[in-house]
DNA sequence: CAACCAATTTTGGATAACCAAAATAGCATT
DNA sequence: AATGCTATTTTGGTTATCCAAAATTGGTTG
């Protein structure tokens, strides 16, 4: 069983790699996202290397091996079904559940992880729109368009939120912007840095295009309805 | 906040005193149901009383002081909820819940445990019969008889049964034994050590007194029916 | 090219747990 | 009182993680 911190040390690396076109990851980076200090991560991560998690080049960074990958993607699988559950079935706040299950998936057994599963259905995203990766494979990844980039003067629906700090999440949900809800883009002025939004329904909204990128959507779909909540 | 380690230690040891008239309880015995070496209990004994976690006596034994006594009872209370909840939510099998509460009870978070708590309806005892302590404060006390000690020729409902391992509580499912079914004692024999019984609309069993010493019963409710199930 | 900088690695040290095996204490028994 | 036994404590040592601060490296820049 590799131990908590090694499943954190991976997760984040493959987190990372998402989101930098799967490049090697530098030790700051990494030592930035666990909040340890730079040297502790030049020495766990030899250890992974000889563990056979990561292929580790000095001073040229960390990369996951098929392995560490395959272990990367079951701290994921673990962490988004729990959120999932403890937002579909304990009715916690989806700003909220981020943290919760940061300790939860590092304790919880494969058997009552699919009980989990099961009971929700078999989802393939979690609260926050994040693909729940399968038991055993990798995600399929969906191409989406963000709020910073998608055509002016169109509807969408939000498909993902890319943000885990509680007041981000709970400003989105304030708009009205939650995964589910439909927006229209009002305009985007590349000079202020800035989209103007219309939430379905609501007041329009206006914010940095650094925090529309983190709001992914997709069309909206033919015949469902959107699932926007009154707040 | 405790480490996992430090829970486990107050844990056990609450559960020895309880069993043992709130004597203090041996080094010895520590080391054995923690599973580590006697040297090891010796000074991690002696940072829980730095801590004023426990009253540690060289030679003399531990025991809980109030501070302690309260941790335990807490971790005892996130145990005995998560066994509920496995049963009741997850529906794991009874004699399989207490090894998975054993490493969820230290990742739990007060809030998660508070919604499992209400989702339950505040149940007061786990799917063994133990008593689940109140948030704060001590569980009460129930008197039960055990159907080694109970008269011989009376129907009793089983309130609890004090074994963890997944060979015995089996057993006790298989021969309809589980809490909430009702049982006749036919017969006990001081000589062979052993009791016949009569589970509510089954074969008769005999066991040893020391087995049926862990079947803990109480008088048949007037109304409420059995809750036996059906294998 | 020399000097400098930022990122990284090394070094020396800490803490929480753990073990094996030697030393000791308290008790019981000769 | 001497011997012995058992439970306990001590001692010396290990592993996983962590930090601070010194040393190093690779690249940048005057």
């Amino acid at each position: 069983m590799p131990s908590s911190t090694v499943e954190n040390y991976l997760k984040q690396i493959y987190l990372w790699q998402q989101d930098n076109d799967f490049q090697r990851m530098p030790m700051g980076q990494l030592a930035l996202s666990l909040n340890v200090a730079p040297g502790t991560v030049t020495s766990m991560v030899k250890a992974l290397a000889d563990a056979q998690l990561v292929d580790y080049t000095p001073r040229g960074g960390v990369q996951l091996t098929p392995q560490g990958t395959r272990l990367a993607l079951q701290v994921l699988r673990r962490h988004r079904l729990i959120e999932k559950f403890l937002v579909e079935v304990l009715q916690l706040d989806w700003s909220e559940v981020h943290d919760e299950a940061e300790e939860l998936e590092h304790a919880i057994s494969d058997k009552v992880l699919e009980r989990i599963d099961a009971l929700l259905g078999y989802p393939d995203t979690d609260p926050h729109g994040d693909p729940i990766p399968p038991a055993e494979g990798h995600p399929e990844s969906r191409e989406l368009a963000s709020l910073a980039d998608c055509p002016v003067d169109d509807t969408f629906r939000v498909a993902r939120v890319i943000d885990q700090s509680v007041e981000f999440l709970q400003f989105v949900d304030q708009q009205g912007l939650a995964p589910g809800s439909d927006v229209t883009v009002e305009s985007r002025s590349n000079s202020a840095q800035a989209v103007t939004l219309r939430p379905a329904g609501r007041q329009a909204v206006t914010m940095g295009t650094a925090a529309a990128a983190k709001i992914l959507v997709s069309p909206v779909p033919a015949d469902k309805p959107s699932a926007a909540q009154t707040p």
